[in-house]
DNA sequence: CTCCGCGCTGATTCCTGAATCAACGGCGCG
DNA sequence: CGCGCCGTTGATTCAGGAATCAGCGCGGAG
């Protein structure tokens, strides 16, 4: 098939190349069909790859679809954990962390799509601890929550763990409108003003008082 | 065994009785393992039940799913209808439907893990139409708060359908906060605080303006 | 008491898909 | 120029699960 020819005429692909492409067509399925409904033969031929050579990068399914999660989530996590970081109001950060949330579903809304809408809730889970490392964005979210209210920022009256989960809430179900295609995902003036009312009513609600 | 008994010394069970018992087996299997992971054999194990029963009333897998989904959302879709078509002021009706998800909550957390978090998302779909189901709960709620808005109950520039998916959202990450063990699914103090602060979080952040 | 029918059973069949493995071929090295 | 290494291939094996079906037994009718 033509397509191989890339890796004959131009210089051999790098073995990491190769990888990488498994993971992304792993994504790629994974998000249509789910973990439990992801099937090697599907990957291998969305990256027009044979069938073992899935299993020579990759030990097992399983493994393969914790490296998909893994891969997406550390990276998105990092970049969450930035905006937590961020020595700035708390209202500063929430905005960041949101702006982060659709930056990565404007650059890659499938990919967002496997790591928001099913991490941490997908109840089909092998042997990965997916919730775990959802649990750790929002503790880790809730940990920021709790020491704004330190500063004042927020009324302490509010349970830290829940504006964290409520505030990813928002973020999903703003994303999830796209998604499930309620707004055009084609436009980009829905998504800035879908970020937008997310954020403002976030923090809206949760500053007020 | 001795679970049989029930069907012996007591009057026979009826076929509706066999037919529910397995459609809640399947429920309670289904939010463990998800769709594609949902196994006949666990089901009728779970239901105390030949395998073939599963067949008996079921014309297969797909079917079954189905219904365990149509069941459970038709009844949830009930009571949140009555809340949107109640004749109160915009604020009460939310309080309504946040109501309702957490009573339901209470009452078989499981379903309502199944229904909350894996409907309308759930890539694993069969031929089912579960998003659209979902979809159909989001517009209805749209249509409250576009109607809101003519009242003027609601401020006019917020889009409903993000009103609703937010709604939705904050729901969600409230009971997922539990479901998750984020926060003691045991003390009911607790929820009834997530319930607390999720109305008035989402009240004040859509509301005031 | 006997026989029938209906709900029910679960071993069996068939098939899908995960995982293995023996072999292929291009590339670099001696 | 030939040899061996290694990334690659895809047919094959095997486990497990969906769906089938030939009958079983209990309750009721005659």
């Amino acid at each position: 098939m033509a397509v191989k020819a890339k890796k004959q005429g131009v210089r051999r692909a790098s073995v990491d190349d190769r990888r990488e492409l498994i993971l992304r067509a792993a994504v790629e399925v994974f998000s249509r069909k789910g973990y439990t409904g992801c099937r090697i033969q599907d990957v291998a031929k969305e990256a027009q790859v044979a069938y073992g050579l899935v299993y020579h990068y990759f030990k097992n399914k399983d493994e393969l679809l914790e490296s998909v999660f893994a891969t997406g989530w550390k990276g998105f996590l990092k970049l969450v954990q930035a905006e937590i970081d961020r020595e700035e109001h708390i209202t500063a950060r929430v905005r960041g962390i949101v702006g982060v949330a659709f930056e990565a579903y404007r650059r890659d809304p499938r990919a967002v799509k496997v790591l928001i809408l099913e991490v941490g809730r997908s109840p089909a889970g092998g042997s990965v601890n997916r919730g775990g490392a959802f649990s750790q964005v929002i503790l880790a979210a809730a940990n920021m929550f709790k020491a704004a209210q330190q500063r004042g920022e927020l009324p302490a009256q509010l349970e830290p763990v829940l504006c964290a989960t409520m505030l990813f809430g928002a973020i999903e179900m703003g994303l999830t409108t796209f998604v499930m295609g309620l707004l055009d995902k084609r436009d980009e003036a829905a998504i800035a003003r879908a970020q937008e009312q997310v954020v403002e009513t976030y923090l809206r609600g949760v500053t007020a008082r």
